[in-house]
DNA sequence: TTTTAAATGGACAAAAAGGTCCATTAGTCA
DNA sequence: TGACTAATGGACCTTTTTGTCCATTTAAAA
């Protein structure tokens, strides 16, 4: 039986990832990808084909050769979560029924179509106005310790 | 780049295979694996496994040989879609932080952790109000046409 | 009691997700 | 230029999820 989580685990790095590398950022630094792996405690190989990913959807800069490393892509000044995990997911999560239960839409509602209504406004909401900025911008120590800390 | 949805295949089968067996129950009738897997378009076999877990986990009777078929157990009289959701997947969705970024909790709450607290409360009141027994009371035919319908 | 209908359980297969490894490429610095 | 450093890309592997098949068991009906 398995555990369930929201995200899939290459969204979930995705994320922890970006956030490490704007906060690093802050302080003209360009971290690599042992160091990110490490940092938020993500297996390294799996870590460094997503953020290449990440480079080819527009997110992330990549230097190579001594002190490269990443760092957020310019033209990202505020980057949603919303936009980092449809990128990845597809963006059922913030348009589907939520349930799953067949096709369902404003026409057609199933069942749960209109309790569920809220719920996905609130989480599209949320995640459109949280940005990796926002999150790497607010208690950095406690923010890192909340990315790192072990279950 | 897969499309997300909130409930593994498994739960979603279960979900829908409860429902119309309830239907029929209401009906005095006790369907078999062919006849649910063929109304709510489900792979067949599949939906046999499913439906053996469901009678070991105690939601549904099954009777073999000639008239045999599936009947929700008498003992869930009322079965929340929270008690069916949280055996098959573990009740992360309702616990946990929603985010996977690492472990969070009331005392060390992550960054998206208040934010994120009342859509899980809202999750949580939907699925445990929702039951099979009221999916399958409310407007029988659009239900199984939702529940059949290709996208 | 024989036939028939149905669930059961286990083995197996395919696809997706998660993860690893390594040779190559592209920079930096001495 | 040569040595070093770091990202890149592709091949490969493992685990989980999803799905299939079939022989067996159990019960009802003829």
């Amino acid at each position: 039986m398995k555990i369930y989580e929201v995200f899939k685990k290459e969204t979930e790095y995705a994320l922890r990832g970006l956030v490490y590398i704007q906060l690093q950022n802050l302080n003209e630094l360009r971290p690599g990808i042992a160091e990110i792996a490490s940092e938020v405690e993500t297996p390294p190989h799996f870590m460094a084909k997503i953020l290449q990913r990440m480079v080819r959807m527009g997110f992330l800069e990549s230097a190579k050769g001594k002190n490269g490393g990443y760092s957020i892509h310019p033209a990202q000044g505020t980057l949603s979560l919303k936009k980092v995990v449809s990128a990845i997911e597809g963006n059922n999560l913030f348009e589907g029924c939520g349930f799953g239960l067949k096709a369902c839409d404003e026409n057609h509602p199933c069942p749960l179509h209109n309790s569920y209504a809220p719920i996905r406004d609130a989480i599209n909401k949320l995640m459109e106005e949280e940005t990796i900025q926002k999150l790497a911008g607010t208690g950095k120590e406690e923010l890192i310790f909340a990315l790192n800390r072990k279950s």
